[in-house]
DNA sequence: GAATATTTTTAGATTAATCTAAAAAATATA
DNA sequence: TATATTTTTTAGATTAATCTAAAAATATTC
């Protein structure tokens, strides 16, 4: 259960998120640069808000040794991520929009402030376990339901598996994503590694042969 | 069309907003005090916003007159109503909030900004025309259906309507209204005033008999 | 391990929105 | 109409979030 009934500005939440994010797999602490870079802010900016949010205890942070979340932190972060992508469902499923067009809606909707509304939205869109673009919904507890999942370069020729996620959100990849007919779901076989410029043959949906760039292939989670 | 793609602030918004619920029904201009009182803020603050949305030609404004919206001023604001509505809408008719619930929420879902977003919200809800409580939601090109309301307060003995819209919309209120059987939709007969204290009896739905006050007659608005 | 480069923090300003207290203008009252 | 009261504005501060420029700490390179 989320218990932290303070509130966090907007501002504040943002941090969080990107504290989070650029934490999600390596176990470092985060830097003041990166986090810079992540909020479109400077250096200097962010050295402020770290000394704020620390003593808010929502983060670990030594000076000049970078940052973790606290568990309060994580929960926090979690909480905003599941508001997310709850509203990511909600636009693509109930409202119509194309998955490369909800990213900045929702990272509006994301702030609005009601437990309530947000279990109520959850129940409503029947409990997704996955966004538009396959990432996790975080339940009400906060708990993640991570899959295991696999970049189409680092498959093996002969392999095969489902188009399950994405490790990057533009909308030009996105849009690439569909005009390549490698949406969520699809079914692919990598069929040849090309040496020459390491690209990847694939096979989709047992009919059509494709081949996709490694810079493509990276950037596209399977599960096999 | 709203032809207004300056962005305004939360802040700004809210201002527009409570000028342009003060002007409603009366033609003069709103004065310093009550913005600062329906903005629960300090009158000086208010005449820095005063100049400041002044500036941007949303409103008219002569030192120690009052404010009237300009065209443009009305429009933005007629715009945040329109969300307010619908998203009060969406939340009781989808998510099952009920009306006294929902007045806080929608204010902070109001300031989404992304017009495809709430001409989508719109559609889905199926072009309401009236929000939970019975106000009218401005079409995408801002025109307001106005329906003739009438208080209960000034309805005759034998006449008769149909419950439509609140002019107080606190959630005690609103239970109040519940629990009497006095929702929106409900056909009712003015039996009876009261000379002693103005109170007022009426018919409910052809069958019960109930008297409600004078203060809560005015506030409760049927159509004829 | 000293010199250089990079990263991070501090110091001092800026902007938006707010406040209190005092001054100015408008309104009400005697 | 002169005085008192109320309303509104100005003046000067405050807070949150940001910035630039300079200083301090850490990391890299020779």
């Amino acid at each position: 259960m989320f218990n932290f009934k303070l509130m966090h500005s907007f501002t504040e939440e943002n941090y969080l998120k990107a504290i989070y994010h650029l934490s999600e797999g390596n176990t470092m602490a985060v830097s003041t640069n990166q986090i810079a870079e992540m909020t479109s802010t400077k250096a200097a900016s962010v050295t402020d808000m770290l000394k704020k949010l620390a003593e808010k205890k929502l983060i670990n942070y030594i000076k000049y040794q970078g940052v973790t979340l606290t568990g309060t932190g994580v929960n926090a972060a979690v909480n905003i991520i599941r508001k997310h992508r709850l509203w990511e469902v909600f636009l693509v499923e109930k409202l119509g929009f194309k998955w490369d067009e909800v990213h900045d809606i929702a990272e509006e909707l994301e702030h609005i402030n009601s437990e309530t509304l947000i279990n109520r939205l959850d129940d409503f869109l029947g409990n997704p376990v996955a966004d538009p673009h396959g990432d996790p919904i975080p339940d009400r507890s906060g708990l993640i339901n991570h899959k295991k999942l696999v970049k189409i370069s680092d498959m093996k020729p002969g392999e095969s598996g489902t188009v399950s996620g994405v490790s990057e959100h533009s909308s030009v990849f996105l849009k690439l994503l569909e005009k390549l007919g490698l949406t969520l779901g699809t079914k692919i076989i990598v069929s040849e590694l090309i040496e020459f410029d390491g690209s990847i043959m694939l096979t989709i949906d047992q009919k059509t042969e494709r081949t996709i760039s490694r810079e493509v292939a990276k950037n596209i989670l399977v599960i096999l």
